[in-house]
RNA sequence: GGGCCGGUAGCUCAACUGGCAGAGCAGCGGACUCUUAAUCCGCGGGUUGAGGGUUCGAGUCCCCCCCGGCCCCCCA
């Protein structure tokens, strides 16, 4: 399991009392799900390192002094006139108190508190104005061309103008436009160009102002080092886009051993988490916010989708198809493992069955995961299609006894997510739908005989799912038909495709004189159309 | 141009520091005269993308190449 290897090494390569995890993000949108997987990424950590008895904090950082660079497609045009500005000085796109950077903020909190981690929350324009960063804009400043030159050499980028420090525009509040020329010791003289950046336009302004204590911020790169150092980071995991080679963290890096004077953190570069094979991005609005993925998947799985796989492997989630009923049984098989329930009949077995254990050790949303029923999710989702059958009871049947409060609860949970499932992602063939006109469906003799026959015993009296399912079942031996053709004949009348739910159950939740006609219908129409025109198609016969 | 991650059964993927290539689903066959989308049993002839190399032994390590996804060289 990842995790353990990742605290193992961590123990190893970096033995301390105390660790700090740090996890930023900069609050410039709906923050998607690609940012979800480095909190729980890191809340892994953290409850690896506290099982191994070494206490640590989860710090997570909006870096909401950062300018406006883009309007997300949610936030009204008139915002545009912001763009520069720091996000904390941008008002709510909602309105109300908070500011633009504290609405989005806010939101991610709330998603995370869904899968289960709860990382100690700063804001970047709050350490700025409080002069936490002071020192560091001090030496900054002082080392500019130093921390100019690391850049050039560690990024091979071209651009000589990465000045470190940005000063906050005294006449039009933006931080992105403006440039340092000039530095005394006390103050910091700059320009507020219309054309440093594409993406806003500055004043024109030029002014001479302290850069302490708000007056300034650092440029992301600095300010990444400055804040391992301010916060005392020791583990520090990030995206790939930051990850790789001659990137910002590797400029990062070289800026707080050389200028920082402390040791980059430990760094764990995590992969992508895309939905249908899309990136994930802030900025452009593409893909899905973080708060979309608690609402397709319940908590517990949408973490175990985040912990489940490598760090480094791309997570590509589609929510359609067998995605989720898999994940489902995957996950029931974690809990199995980790519950005791399963047992390899060799060391490799042995070895994955403790994987999945530690996976859901992981994924737990909460402290305590109660050991209870799980009935699988592509049965619940076929049964719940049953007007008439009670879950609850089935599920009691199933168990031999009672349910237990936890039992209830989590298949409730379960006939919730099947609901769900089934109303957007399910493929066809695991919804049917009772056809409303004949479908034409090509059936045997035999089978229409058999048909023929049970709308007699339909018409006897009203009968019970069970009742009939019995009669069915007679039915069938008497005529001497095999139980795949009896009951392939009445889906085939009734949903036009050849399997269905239990038929005794689906016959007696419908209108019985309709089951009545439909039946006669069948028993005596003739071969008509391909088989397949009406097969694995629900629906197309709906009129 | 540089970097990361993938390529293993029809599909989705496993295989700890090299040590007999495995699951789930799908499929096929069978059983079951209370549940035929249930339950149970059985069934896998894979050049592990290609080619080299190291090794007693390579899916795993090294080199090179092909294919796919993505990242960086704008901003943060």
């Amino acid at each position: 399991m990842w995790v353990d290897v990742i605290v193992e090494d961590v123990l190893k390569t970096r033995p301390q009392d105390r660790y700090v995890i740090n996890d930023a993000k900069s609050p410039s949108g709906p923050i998607h799900v690609g940012s979800l997987r480095g909190v729980v990424l890191h809340d892994c950590i953290l409850r690896g390192l506290a099982a191994a008895d070494r206490p640590a904090r989860f710090l997570f950082g909006f870096d909401d002094y950062d300018p406006m660079d883009s309007r997300p497609v949610a936030a009204p045009a008139e915002f545009d006139q912001y763009l520069g500005m720091p996000l904390s000085e941008v008002p709510s796109p909602a309105g109300g108190r908070g500011s633009f950077g504290r609405y989005y903020g806010l939101e991610f909190i709330e998603v995370w508190k869904h899968v289960g981690a709860h990382p100690e929350v700063y804001w970047t324009s709050e350490m700025y104005k409080s002069g936490k960063f002071n020192e560091t804009i001090r030496t900054a400043l002082d080392r500019a061309e130093d921390l100019i030159q690391i850049d050039r050499e560690i990024s091979g980028s071209q651009k000589a103008d990465r000045h470190p420090v940005q000063p906050v525009c005294e006449h039009c509040g933006r931080v992105g436009t403006t440039v340092v020329v000039g530095w005394d010791g006390h103050q910091v003289e700059y320009e507020c160009r219309p054309d440093k950046v594409t993406w806003a336009k500055g004043c024109g302004h030029r002014g001479k102002r302290s850069p302490f204590d708000g007056g300034s911020k650092l440029q992301y790169k600095a300010e990444w080092a400055a804040k391992w150092r301010i916060l005392g980071v020791t583990i520090e995991g990030a995206g790939k886009d930051h990850m790789t080679k001659g990137g910002s963290h590797d400029v990062a890096s070289a800026m707080v051993e050389r200028i920082f004077n402390h040791p980059t953190p430990y760094p764990i570069p995590y992969e992508w988490f895309l939905v249908g094979g899309r990136k994930m991005s802030t900025s452009t609005g593409i893909g899905v916010p973080a708060a979309e993925l608690v609402a397709i998947l319940r908590e517990e799985l949408a973490r175990f989708l985040m912990v489940r796989p490598h760090y480094r492997q791309q997570i590509n989630f589609d929510p359609t198809g067998e995605t989720i009923p898999n994940l489902y049984d995957e996950y029931d098989r974690a809990a199995a493992a980790f519950f005791g329930e399963l047992e390899g009949k060799t060391p490799a077995e042995t070895d994955l069955i403790r994987d999945h254990s530690r996976t859901f050790y992981y994924s737990r949303t909460n402290g305590e995961q109660p050991r209870c029923i799980r009935m699988r999710f592509a049965k619940v989702a076929n049964l719940m299609q049953m007007p008439t059958v009670n879950l609850f009871d089935v599920a009691a049947k199933e168990k031999g006894a009672p349910l237990t409060a936890q039992d209830r609860s989590e298949l409730q949970q379960r006939m919730e997510d099947a609901r769900r499932w089934l109303g957007s992602y399910a493929p066809d063939h695991y919804r049917f739908q009772v056809q409303s006109s004949m479908p034409r469906v090509e059936l045997s003799p035999m089978q229409r005989e058999f048909l023929g026959q049970l709308a007699a015993v339909v018409a006897q009296q009203e009968w019970s799912g069970e009742e009939l399912h019995n009669r069915i079942h007679d039915l069938k031996s008497q005529i001497g038909l095999k139980p795949k053709d009896a009951f392939s004949a009445i889906y085939l009348a009734f949903l036009g495709k050849d399997s269905g739910p239990q038929a005794g159950w689906l016959l007696a939740s419908l209108d019985r004189a309709f089951v009545l006609a439909r039946l006669r219908q069948a028993s005596t129409a003739g071969v008509r159309g391909p088989f397949d025109s009406a097969q694995g198609r629900p629906g197309s016969e709906v009129r």
